[in-house]
DNA sequence: AGTAATGTGAAATTGAATATCAAAAGCAGA
DNA sequence: TCTGCTTTTGATATTCAATTTCACATTACT
């Protein structure tokens, strides 16, 4: 009876934002300890806020963010912080185009590439198995063993291409 | 007859190194002219080392290149007629991770992704019309209107594997 | 040749990423 | 809780490639 309501529980906080967050609270916190970091006021902060963003942010976005309510955190920690979520597992780097680092979050199990709007900036994720099986072939072909890919569409988007 | 003879000679020039580079001059005089731009002998020179590599080189690598036989051109020379190279169609400008951008050699038609060896930074091309296809098929799903795409295979080659 | 405009080379600037370091804060043990 | 050691922080400096600047040289045109 009582791992039936914890199941339950766990399915519903898998299942929504707020148990999402905690999860990847969570996540960090067990990361943090393994690597025998300290817990500090700023890393919560930066993870809160962090977490409550949808698109990529770069250093400089959520430098903002986060100073917009607590001035007294600086830009390196920012920076530092958010590598850490990066190794923790929690963000992922992304390098586009324009030469700007971005952090987007990273989900279980999914990966994805990206479609740029190159006049608004927009930033769509897809997923293709087949180009990924593609990618496998031609790798195997060439005797090569991947670690990553990086597959990056530039276009405009339906709007940008009206307005353009 | 005299048409014949032209023509052949066209074929040629075509299929062999020494006229792929007389097109590669032509090509960029006609750009030059266009443009409105001088014929200085520094852009000379720079064009005839540049066609002379066959790897993706730096700004860097072909300032070193151009500066052992030619002291007198300077970085910027050779930064700023790589950039004209780009716009004339010669050459393309390319980002891999290092964050180091490199021109390769434009071939007539031709399109390809690269294959990087994370280990010994050796850079494989290939093409795939499968690929380029589904990335059509997600860019019309999305409403995008695709202008450019990368597609980089990062991982170790077949020597680096066994190094490594 | 004269002259107006473009090109060149050395050096300066930019912009992002990263490193430095003194001061502040967290943590384990007394 | 206090101590002392270690990590973290924040401001600033450094790095590194890309790009711009500017005085001088060179080119195209008449």
């Amino acid at each position: 009876m009582t791992t039936i309501i914890a199941v339950d529980t766990l399915i519903f906080m898998f299942n929504t934002e707020d148990g999402m967050i905690l999860e990847k609270k969570k996540a960090f916190n067990e990361f943090a300890q393994s690597k025998g970091l300290r817990s500090t006021r700023q890393r919560d902060i930066i993870l809160d806020i962090f977490l409550s963003t949808h698109q990529h942010v770069s250093v400089e976005d959520l430098y903002l963010k986060v100073k917009a309510s607590h001035p007294g955190i600086g830009y390196a920690t920012v920076y530092r912080t958010l590598k850490l979520f990066s190794e923790a597992g929690l963000a992922r780097e992304i390098l586009l185009h324009d030469g700007q680092t971005r952090y987007e979050h990273v989900l279980a199990g999914e990966h994805h590439d990206h479609l740029v709007c190159t006049g608004c900036n927009a930033i769509i994720e897809f997923e293709d198995e087949t180009i990924e099986k593609l990618q496998d072939e031609i790798a195997a072909r060439h005797g090569f063993l991947i670690r990553r890919h990086k597959l990056e569409l530039y276009g405009l988007c339906a709007r940008c291409r009206n307005i353009g």
